[in-house]
DNA sequence: ATCAGTAATGATAATCATTATCATTAACTT
DNA sequence: AAGTTAATGATAATGATTATCATTACTGAT
């Protein structure tokens, strides 16, 4: 039970997320999909980005302060800027790290990378 | 200006920190430092680990809910219990990654690598 | 040692991001 | 078309963290 339906606000979060590269926080998805859905309320936007991480069709990425989503859920870094806070992509290889540390017994199913640093903007 | 004094409350949090391996929340240190302080004020605990993060003291460790922080600072990684939202040391080699990307204009400073998965006891 | 200046504290209010609640709306099944 | 219930919109509630402010207590100079 608990089958899922189609929601018009749901595909357009998706969409939004799939469309745009800037790693946005809920709010800002929030902004931009009331120009297509101006009904769409926040709570709607947090549900289906819950929902859609937990469907592994987009990705969330803690970052300190806000979180941030990412659309493309390809295996990808990225890169916060310590002084605007914005996040990028990074062009590098999968790292592809340790997967049996010494002295641990549990199992590792994934692993994130987040670099840090200024951006070239911000670096002057 | 601003000159930092000496404060009983902030070597408190400090030499908690050092003392204790399990990446404990803000929340945690208070409990504990109490016991050494007993007029501690969460306030001030939340005060110090910012202030001591700043110093370089101490990590702060975002894992997407409560904030861990961390009294040894030498290069290590992080292992976090998708189940139990435990936080565990991990003995494996700096990865060293990357530091100049491609299409990247920035400056890399450091990075944060964080695994995931079941601890042994959440495997069952 | 005493004093003055001001950083640090304790208590608590405020903020911010996120989640829960609940009455209403709208997918889907029949 | 009708009934079931997932999804929504609006908003209250929560939880973590930060800000405020009056009071306390380091510290450097007298």
């Amino acid at each position: 039970m608990a089958t899922l339906r189609n929601s018009k606000q749901r595909d357009a979060v998706l969409k939004d997320l799939q469309l745009r590269f800037d790693h946005p926080t809920a709010e800002d998805v929030y902004l931009s999909v009331k120009k297509a859905v101006p009904s769409i309320s926040l709570a709607t936007v947090y549900r289906n980005l819950k929902l859609l991480e937990s469907e592994g069709l987009i990705l969330r990425i803690p970052t300190g302060d806000s979180d941030r989503y990412d659309g493309h859920t390809h295996n990808h870094y990225h890169f916060t800027c310590k002084d605007c806070r914005k996040v990028l992509d990074l062009d590098i290889a999968d790292q592809n790290p340790v997967t049996h540390p010494k002295d641990f017994d549990g199992t590792i199913t994934g692993h994130s990378l987040m670099f840090f640093g200024l951006c070239s903007r911000c670096k002057k």
